[in-house]
DNA sequence: TAGTTCTTGACAAAAATACTCGGAAAATAT
DNA sequence: ATATTTTCCGAGTATTTTTGTCAAGAACTA
């Protein structure tokens, strides 16, 4: 019994994995005049668990925001301009999709037993929200401090 | 090695149990008018683990947000009108406060060997934009179907 | 060649979450 | 009073997620 409306979640999740793979990216941003950046070098300075920072850090680069080379000298690099990389993007891809979906069961539409799940757009729209925030700030912000009073949907009126 | 900058998170929670404590309250405003509401009925319809729904309700009720009578004929009851209870009152309570701090480790300061840490301002100006979003929605918003397309700040009211 | 550094997947410990259980206290009805 | 219904409450367990570790391999440089 109740083993179908579980494990369905908004999922907007946000772990020290997220926060570690914005902190690597914005110390690469930070010495973007090396070349490439070793993982150990970021690790020791943010001080997250190098081995951890790997996994982390590929993810990121399967998905084509950092480039990485082997061999001595090599490491990591960003991909484009720090201004080009948006916040959103690094979550998404190390935390896997802020879905959307608050109420959706495997069984198909989300009603409980009298057509309820009044809480869908609730959720929909709290996701909507946090992406549109953080779509909006990108790794040069963060470098430059310009993060603060930040409004982040456009506002329909005033008052 | 590298256990001091651990725990220390964002942590604006949102599992289960929030959208498990929503849901009921939801459930509460909708059945109104009769005088008290059984976890039972409540975990029925919303297909909800009861005896889990139970811990919720505790603690919602000792928040202040819920009365709640032992006893046949007894069950649970909003404690105030629909439009006077915000979700991110029921969110706070349930998941235990979503707390701003990003980067505080407890030695203090929130520095990286460089006096880095830039990712602070970030994730305090998240917080409290879902903190805003979830503060300006009321239960009755979500019964009356009064979501989506709200923005952040308050709108003015009209009937 | 030798050394460095990322690449990759499988595995393991720890923490958080989701959920259960057994009983007690209060209210009600008979 | 006694039985029944229901919330109250603390403790415990199971499952999942997070947070790592490890070992072997591949690419690159000197």
């Amino acid at each position: 019994m109740h083993k179908n409306l579980k494990k369905i979640g908004i999922e907007m999740k946000l772990t020290t994995k997220g926060r570690y793979a914005v902190l690597a990216l914005t110390d690469l941003a930070l010495e973007r005049d090396e070349d490439f950046v070793k993982i150990s070098h970021i690790a020791m300075r943010q001080n997250i668990s190098s081995t951890y920072l790997e996994q982390i850090l590929l993810k990121l680069k399967r998905a084509g925001l950092i480039v990485g080379v082997r061999g001595p000298n090599g490491g990591y690099k960003l991909a484009s301009e720090p201004e080009k990389i948006m916040i959103a993007d690094i979550i998404n891809i190390v935390e896997g999709k802020m879905e959307a979906k608050g109420c959706v069961s495997k069984s198909g539409s989300c009603t409980g037993v009298s057509g309820r799940c009044m809480t869908h757009d609730l959720w929909d729209e709290l996701s909507r929200h946090i992406e549109l925030f953080l779509g909006q700030i990108s790794l040069r912000d963060i470098i430059k401090g310009n993060v603060l009073g930040r409004s982040s949907p456009p506002r329909a009126f005033d008052y």
